[in-house]
DNA sequence: TTGCAAAATGTGTTCGTACACATTAGATTT
DNA sequence: AAATCTAATGTGTACGAACACATTTTGCAA
């Protein structure tokens, strides 16, 4: 159409040079004219070069909530084995920060043409980004945002809004006013930067709606520490205590055992997180709701996105922030059943 | 590798024929050795032809919540235009059931590779299964089921368990006893039986949960009947009525709005969908719940069924029920900012 | 044995793109 | 003006399957 042979079109298509002015504009006019879209199918045809993600995460063995990110990558992995992508996991140990560098850097130096990180450890992660981006390799951070870098994609969720959230269910379930407990349960102070961003949208939800709650915080550290057990009795002993909101998904389960011996009487338990320790106690009444941080899905996006990036040469959205989702006991099989979970 | 040539091969894969026993078994022990799965991208850039899909559905205009499922049409329409998909509309009028058998008649007329239907009225649609079964037209439903139908699939809700969590819901928030209103607000007969699986789920919760409630059912036809609001306003003089179950998606924003007017004083409301005039009255709080069909996704799954059955040979699941999602004031934007609904 | 149809098998092109390589035109050097 | 180099352009094949069509084999009747 534009007078050139194929050869010409290509270059012109995939910006290779060596054309002239004269050809350039000739074929972009054509190209125009016919609001020209490449064929994808065809195009992953032709070109036959397959794409390697290294996917970044912590241990799925060392926790369930990991466990589900593992199995969102897997499912995605599935999908995308018919375009030639295939996913290099990197693992590193949960509860140690220098393992996130050393499986970073090794991960980075296989040359992988995309990069997943669940980069949990803020500082050990940060100067990775720079490299990632000099070398020109598009990452996707899901879990925990990092907002200094500029990844092609972050997949979370509104912590803020996911403290409103569970401030707003267990204000449904007391009215009158009383003593609410936050409980931070976690190995690492980094982390919690995260978890007071679910704490300030708790409290100014109350501050809002009901200022009269009395909203008291408790950091634990260490669920296999024997001051754990000691410090929940205490609160456990206030009378005034309304209900506990768990900031952390493997915490609400340990929360939740305790609340069995002290008999629960009345008191309302918010957590998070689909995992199955958490459902059984949603199921038998010790946990009242679950927000659902959907780690599968999240990590199952960030494989699509960074293929589809690949693969389709399709935009990403910079950040997707998912759904915040409110599991109870009679809505739970539906989340189950349901495919996408 | 069999010692054959392609054409055999060819032939043997798609069952044409004309293949001798001898390279039949050659073919097939080699494909069974190398474990040969086809390459699908291979496969819809050679055979060049393109799908028909025929889409029926109630007008969009007449009903915001079809308008939700035309637009997951449209998204889906969207994503497989790259395979050569295209999906035919046929609308039908939401108030005429006759219209159903004309469009549906059409529909099939233009004999199309794939159908996909919201089979609202039960006796007209029913005739038309067979139809498409004798043709070997595959179709999904979505929507309402037909049990009597074996379709490659059907998407949709567990309407028991949907009236559960409606039920749980209001007991969250309004635990001393009193008297219940579940709202069956519907132009039609038929379609009141999927209605009442809610209302049973509704009243099995209190049943076990709290017998102490008293549970009225009302009927009411039409919203812009005078009998509608009179009825209503009888309902809400009772000073004993604590909540009220609508069970669609359209009456429960009318029914807010006669809240309103009456000062909602503690009534608990409970309904479905995120249609904009629904959450509206969410963001106000004159309505407390919204449980989410999801007709969107309902109607995009729907095609993503039809179209991988079709260009990709996957087999759908049978029935996909989508999770009973629980959308509040709090977890509203979250919904509405993800991609996916 | 020949003839011939039917069955079995083989060949070649196409889909839309990517890419390696071949060829031609223009400019520069000698 | 020929030789040389380089920028510009063109050609051909591959990707993995689908499918139309050509060719060969086989079985059977004359």
């Amino acid at each position: 159409m534009a007078g050139v042979s194929a050869g010409t079109v290509d270059r012109v298509l995939h910006k290779r040079g060596r054309v002239s002015d004269d050809a350039l504009q000739k074929v972009n006019k054509i190209l125009d004219e016919i609001d020209y879209k490449p064929n994808l199918i065809a195009r992953t045809l032709g070109s036959n070069r397959t794409y390697r993600i290294a996917a970044i995460i912590p241990n799925p063995e060392q926790d369930p909530y990991w466990a589900q990110s593992r199995a969102g990558i897997r499912q995605a992995e599935a999908e995308w084995a018919h375009y030639n992508v295939i996913i290099e996991p990197y693992v590193f140990d949960l509860y140690n920060k220098e393992s996130l560098k050393e499986v970073a850097d090794t991960a980075f130096r296989a040359n992988p043409d995309g990069i997943l990180i669940a980069p949990i450890f803020y500082h050990e992660a940060l100067p990775f980004f720079e490299l990632f981006a000099t070398s020109l390799i598009p990452f996707v951070l899901f879990n925990t945002n990092i907002h200094e870098v500029k990844p092609l994609s972050f997949i979370g969720q509104n912590l803020y809004q996911s403290g409103r959230v569970g401030a707003e269910l267990m204000h449904m379930s007391k009215q009158e006013a009383g003593k609410l407990a936050v409980l931070h349960i976690n190995e690492d102070l980094d982390n919690s930067v995260h978890l007071l961003e679910k704490e300030r949208g708790f409290r100014e939800f109350f501050a809002e709606k009901n200022p009269s709650f009395e909203i008291i915080t408790l950091n634990l550290e260490n669920s296999e520490d024997p001051s754990f057990e000691q410090k929940l009795m205490e609160i456990l002993a206030d009378p005034k205590l309304k209900g506990i909101f768990v900031s952390t998904s493997k915490a609400s389960s340990i929360a939740a055992s305790f609340l069995i011996k002290k008999n629960k009487q009345g008191l309302v338990l918010v957590g998070y997180d689909m995992l199955e320790e958490n459902l059984n106690h949603l199921r038998s009444g010790s946990i009242d709701f679950l927000i659902n941080q959907n780690p599968k899905r999240q990590a199952f996006l960030g494989i699509n996105y960074l293929a589809d990036h690949l693969v389709f040469r399709k935009t990403a959205p910079s950040t997707d922030l998912l759904p915040l989702e409110v599991i109870t006991r009679e809505n739970l099989q539906s989340y189950l059943d349901s495919g996408i979970h």
